[in-house]
DNA sequence: ACTAGCCCCTGGGAGC
DNA sequence: TGCTCCCAGGGGCTAG
């Protein structure tokens, strides 16, 4: 469950270590005829191309938007990885007996970059720099909600365009705000005392500020503890991150709420298909 | 135009 | 011990 804060932890590992290095070669084992990846590595047929178009050439840097990873390389191209589920890039800690290792980057420094994926769900394709806001990967992505740009009055505004939406619905929607998953949404309603059905229309304004500013937090706070790692996640040198030993809501169903005060129970209930954790008692 | 729901995939845990 | 069933959920896609 990567998600903003995995991805940026993941790219805060990598920009310390690529770029100016060379991509010698490229490596998977990935194999479906599933049409929705045609355009990724998992397709034999676009993976020779790939393959072609990236040797020889140099990563310049690293970057993010939303939950993909950008490796910006020479020749105006950008190879972007998307960890979906369970993915996560490893650097220079690729042993041979991960058989959950399923792409493998050769690079000039002598080490390897890995994308390790138990459930391939993930996705790497290359882009055109010049076409990168308006392909199909990031076209109708909202704000960063970390940008300082990214102010009140824009949260109300982007959150406003769902109104008959439970907030919950809306906070992972990625045209709403992009990066943002079931995790740290869980951990942001319960933080606001926001109730995850409560309809955006429905929102007082207090409720949008408080949301708001958990918001920030918590964010900085996933990326400050770096990510977290319930599930799958690891940084690009194979460790954990550490926001899972501070949740609050996520996964915490029948643990007494930890709000001082509160005494609250934790409820599993599904909004919008996805599995929510919050306390009934404080969550309004 | 919108949304609900299925699907991709496989490890891990629960239940028997 | 080992089998089966269910759950995890980002996001593409489709049917309504």
């Amino acid at each position: 469950m990567p998600e903003l804060p995995e991805v940026q932890t993941t790219v805060n590992g990598l920009r310390r270590v690529l770029p100016g290095q060379k991509i010698l070669n490229v490596w998977t084992d990935l194999n479906t005829k599933d049409k929705r990846k045609r355009d990724t590595v998992a397709n034999p047929k676009y993976f020779s191309g790939f393959r072609k178009k990236i040797i020889g050439k140099k990563i310049i840097s690293v970057t993010r938007r939303a939950k993909n990873i950008l490796i910006n390389i020479s020749g105006e191209q950008i190879i972007l990885v998307h960890m979906k589920m369970t993915g996560h890039l490893l650097y220079d800690h690729c042993d041979h007996g991960n058989r959950f290792i399923h792409v493998i980057f050769t690079l000039s420094g002598g080490k390897r970059l890995a994308f390790c994926d138990a459930r391939k769900f993930g996705k790497i394709t290359l882009i055109n720099a010049g076409e990168l806001d308006t392909s199909k990967h990031l076209r109708g992505l909202g704000p960063e909600p970390l940008e300082k740009s990214f102010d009140l009055h824009k949260f109300i505004q982007v959150l406003r365009r769902r109104p008959g939406a439970p907030v919950k619905t809306a906070l992972i929607d990625q045209s709403i705000i992009a990066g943002i998953g079931n995790i740290y949404s869980d951990e942001i309603l319960w933080a606001a005392g926001v109730h995850p059905q409560r309809k955006i229309k429905t929102l007082k304004p207090t409720q949008y500020e408080k949301m708001f500013l958990v918001m920030k937090t918590i964010l900085k706070k996933g990326i400050s503890f770096g990510g977290d790692s319930v599930s799958d996640y690891r940084n690009p040198a194979g460790r954990r991150g550490h926001f899972q030993l501070h949740h609050r809501a996520y996964q915490r169903t029948g643990k007494i709420c930890s709000r001082r005060g509160c005494g609250g129970v934790i409820m599993r209930i599904m909004v919008g298909g996805r599995s929510t954790h919050f306390c009934p008692r404080h969550q309004k």
